[in-house]
DNA sequence: CCAAAAAAGATTGCATACGATTTTTGCGGG
DNA sequence: CCCGCAAAAATCGTATGCAATCTTTTTTGG
């Protein structure tokens, strides 16, 4: 899988910051896979794709190097991260800390509105996981993550939703290497089930239905080093 | 307070990222407050205070800017963070959830070694708190923040350290802004009963003390909101 | 004398240029 | 046929220039 290979749409120039809106054109290109870990995204050929000169490309790259989604390497170029599963694991540990504690404070800040949100949320997961195809396949993934950033939306803080989003999409490309089973399907009925939790304000139920939901998605995970993790590394792939 | 009437230590211009050496420089600066929040950073003025073009110092400043340290407007240039009462709170809640998880993580992983720079760090921060003048004082609020950057460096999370050096960082401009006392001088006593029960590997009493701690942090402040929180802010200052 | 408009000045956003470093290619020797 | 080495190409790091935008000062009309 090439960079060159793939059609973003086009950026829509407002005044908004433009290295901003490549950044989130990448960000969902990595996060459901279209473009591989490892693959390499050269200042010049990002800036081509989308009409604009290396400096603006190059800042794009470098908010998803701070996001983790990149790694850069001096005078080498960016690349798609490659999480080793150290890294996973930090990532999974990570949100083990802190999702259940957004899940409590969600729990108490759940208007009807925001139900009427999240059933649309699970009503578009399910639809996804029903659909066949590689192209539902990763709107499935991005609808399941989208259902954990839309409970830190509703938890109403912003710096840890923008550390949820950082950590969502890590755990996008940390299930695209280390999954079993691509997308657990058990995950859309515990998605259920906590939101169940969160309409009845039941904040420790929703709390621990969420921690025993990360560990689901972990243990579905393969973190053993495979056969020359080094090699892998070296290899870029 | 203007940027211009800083001095910095020239940068050890090696084969390292100079952007990165121009952040952490000026994160300094801003962390112990010779940057008083709402000062303007124009890449130009940076630029020529680290000898450097305005490329670099741009990149500098969008670093900053991602970690909460640094608001630009677009056209307008950036400015040392003014943290709202809210986004304080929000700090705060950021770090009760993630603390205390930390601190267990930590106790679970004690070495003598780490034990020995404990110490260390805890007799820097007492001898500050001895000293007189306001750069005592600014070293002390370092220090004070050092001990929970040490603490996360212990608990052996990447992520979640960096998400750490974060928060501390922002919790400073926040102090600067809304601490009545300045520094309490009782969180010295406070650090030392922590690593007193991490030494003794009692994980919960780490994990309480931990949260009390941060709780008394931000009872020290008054996040009121000021007469005129918009006039304020209209004024930059 | 004051308010609004206009001009001048400063600062940012972005593109481009050039030297430095890395990667690839071409070629001769083993 | 494969390997090492030098030249060429590609890519990155950084400086600089120009247009666009914002700020400040000056001018002008009431």
């Amino acid at each position: 899988m090439n960079i060159a290979d793939q059609t973003f749409p086009a950026v829509d120039n407002a005044n908004e910051d433009r290295a901003q809106a490549i950044r989130d054109q990448l960000r969902d290109a990595i996060v459901d896979r279209r473009l591989a870990p490892g693959t390499k995204l050269s200042e010049g050929e990002v800036g081509t794709l989308f009409d604009v000169s290396r400096t603006v490309a190059r800042a794009a790259l470098q908010m998803l190097s701070f996001e983790g989604l990149v790694r850069t390497e001096r005078n080498r170029g960016a690349f798609v991260a490659n999480p080793s599963p150290e890294e996973a694991r930090q990532v999974f540990a990570s949100r083990r800390l802190i999702e259940p504690g957004i899940a409590i404070a969600a729990a108490g800040r759940m208007t009807p509105a925001h139900v009427v949100a999240f059933k649309a949320q699970l009503d578009e997961e399910g639809r996804f996981i029903a659909e066949r195809g590689p192209s539902a396949r990763r709107s499935e993934i991005k609808a399941s993550g989208d259902f954990h950033l839309l409970l830190a939306s509703v938890a109403g803080n912003v710096i840890l939703q923008r550390f949820m989003e950082e950590l969502v999409a890590r755990s996008s490309l940390v299930i695209a290497l280390y999954g079993r089973s691509g997308v657990s399907s058990c995950g859309h009925s515990e998605h259920m089930n906590i939101l169940e939790a969160l309409e009845n304000g039941n904040s420790e139920r929703a709390s621990a239905l969420m921690l025993h939901h990360i560990d689901h998605i972990e243990a579905d995970l393969d973190l053993r080093v495979r056969s020359g993790p080094a090699l892998r590394q070296a290899l870029e792939f």
